[in-house]
DNA sequence: TTGTAAGCGTTATCAA
DNA sequence: TTGATAACGCTTACAA
């Protein structure tokens, strides 16, 4: 009785530990190196040993540990990445592409927010580190000193997306943003319209917006115009701002004839105070946004605006910070281009 | 001249490790189990001795390696959580909640998605599993038998959100779905609605979108009514779609006075069609929705919905985890109030 | 309150 | 190709 009650107990192989490699290995009846290979690097082990290996590893239901192996080998397989927001249009897209490319090459995406708060993305970034990732994406590029500072210490690759800049020394994955205000500037520039406006994202910690409004801002003074200082004005995301601000701009004289609108949620909030104000797109008025969600184009009057293809800046900036890790030789950034849609609330600037 | 060059290289303690634990401690003058108990354990560690140790991590700028404390304690702080999708409405909403509450008490979120796949969200899960995350946030209670036998087997805590039932064995946090949408039946039949359609979210893998189905099916019941099979389409989660199925149930005869939808963005789509075909909303029609995000109430026409507080949904299921794995007395679920917001798309049936 | 030292479950070096 | 075995950097009995 006592013996049968002892056995799990005493029994000095079952008891001593729950499943393990150590345990594979034994029923095997070969080394944890070879088991440990097995999974790691398979042609390096005789076929005949590779399935038995894998049947045991089956039969018994072994899972590895994550965090041993990680302390073993100095490698996690996850990759850090710090967005200001995580539900917002064109990140939201981002995410997702990213998460897939990270797990169509076995690694795993572990995700931190920023809030567009530069002392909380330093702690996220720690916090990142602390867990081992082995590689961190970023957003941007504009840094504090000390943000800089532990990013240089670091001995892992890290990135920066939504931004392109050619000179940088770390890679960029991400569309350039002022080149695309700039586009805009001509094409509006193209209709007639002189006088401007612009319902900009703040600039707070945000460079992707700062350069937005400098691409305006430099466009429109290649063609000798600039935006008077009263009709720059500045949200952050919401259809209720965009509401707001667009009374304030129109509110200036004399009344700008195009509006610029940092990101989509402006922009739908400018087009539809405009249409409570009674004012009819484009012939009074020619609004655009930036950035192409299914609402821009789903309203009732469509609107004009800057597309990104944030699904491949996410699946690009996956994609290279893994060619990173893995010594690819050739590791770029590159720049997602970006298109002007043209839809219903731009058109001539309307006569004086 | 050639020691101090050769310093940094030759000393025997600087040289063999990069900073850890031990480092600190030799540097403290102290043992290693003091410097991991003035981390893990600060009262236990008399003040003299954590304040020097806790000035010698910093000036080392020493960073605890995750994956050695989690070998070591088999715990790794990290909650994992498995969305459908991750930057649609109501779950960014509790991601964003989740997150804030686990930093709070000094947890990692790890996020996967599933997609709505029932195979896919178990490969996630295991990968969480695999990972070591201490808990496991999951949405829905409805899976598969091996999902379910999985997550039997399984050592650590999970929980259920997004869905409330009492009876429920293992905890749930969230909205009652069919309560909330029989709490719409009973406001549209008091406007005098007796003819209804259902534009509903699919049910493929997801039993909140079912039980609002079963939800509205049951209450009608009880007035006698039901909704005719023509008049109940199904779709994802777009406006595209919400237009098109309006189209389709509106070509149903006799025509619905009253229309339910089972998600925002499919109840936008049905407002917006309504104005292009010259409906006049609520004189002619109403139209309902679930979820209230910005949108419901910023659009042209503010759209009459089901408020759930899903930020209340993330924060709680968070903590509710936690307390779980810190062995709190009384760990039970939680279900979040639902509300009907009246706005401008319902009003009284229309005379026939 | 503090220290000693034995793991935790892998990987990877070295020999065989 | 395979096996022994020493790390990896912490936590945590147990002892002092």
């Amino acid at each position: 009785m006592d013996k049968q009650i002892d056995q799990s107990t005493t029994n000095p192989q079952a008891s001593r530990k729950s499943t393990g490699l150590r345990q594979v290995a034994a029923v095997a009846g070969v080394s944890t190196a070879t088991v440990s290979r097995v999974l790691n690097n398979p042609e390096s082990v005789s076929e005949g040993l590779r399935t038995r290996v894998l049947m045991v590893i089956d039969q018994l239901g072994w899972v590895p540990n994550a965090a041993a192996r990680a302390l073993s080998s100095n490698r996690t397989g996850a990759i850090g990445a710090i967005f200001p927001a995580l539900g917002v249009g064109d990140f939201a897209r981002a995410i997702d592409a990213m998460q897939d490319a990270l797990a169509a090459r076995n690694y795993l995406l572990l995700l931190a927010r920023s809030r567009y708060d530069a002392a909380l993305e330093l702690v996220q970034a720690r916090k990142l580190v602390e867990r081992g990732v082995d590689g961190l994406i970023l957003v941007g590029s504009t840094r504090s000193q000390d943000y800089e500072q532990f990013l240089r210490r670091l001995s892992i690759p890290y990135i920066n997306s939504f931004v392109f800049d050619a000179d940088s020394a770390i890679p960029c994955v991400g569309p350039d943003n002022a080149r695309a205000m700039a586009e805009m500037v001509d094409y509006l520039v193209s209709l007639g319209h002189r006088r401007f406006g612009m319902i900009a994202q703040t600039n707070r910690n945000n460079d992707r917006a700062a350069a937005r409004r400098d691409g305006v801002r430099d466009a429109l003074a290649r063609y000798g115009l600039a935006i008077p200082p009263q009709a720059m004005v500045e949200g952050e995301w919401s259809i209720a701002e965009g509401r707001k601000l667009l009374r304030q701009v129109l509110a200036t004289s004399p009344r700008p004839t195009a509006i610029i609108c940092g990101n989509a949620l402006l922009a739908i909030g400018a087009v539809l105070e405009a249409a409570e104000m009674h004012i009819v797109l484009p012939r009074d008025l020619s609004i655009v946004g930036y950035d192409d969600t299914e609402l821009m184009s789903e309203l009732p009057q469509p609107i004009t605006t800057v597309r990104v293809a944030s699904d491949r800046v996410g699946k690009l900036a996956a994609d290279l910070i893994v060619d990173m890790l893995e010594g690819q030789t050739s590791v770029s950034g590159a720049r997602i281009p970006s298109e002007i849609v043209v839809r219903s609330t731009t058109g001539p600037a309307p006569q004086d």
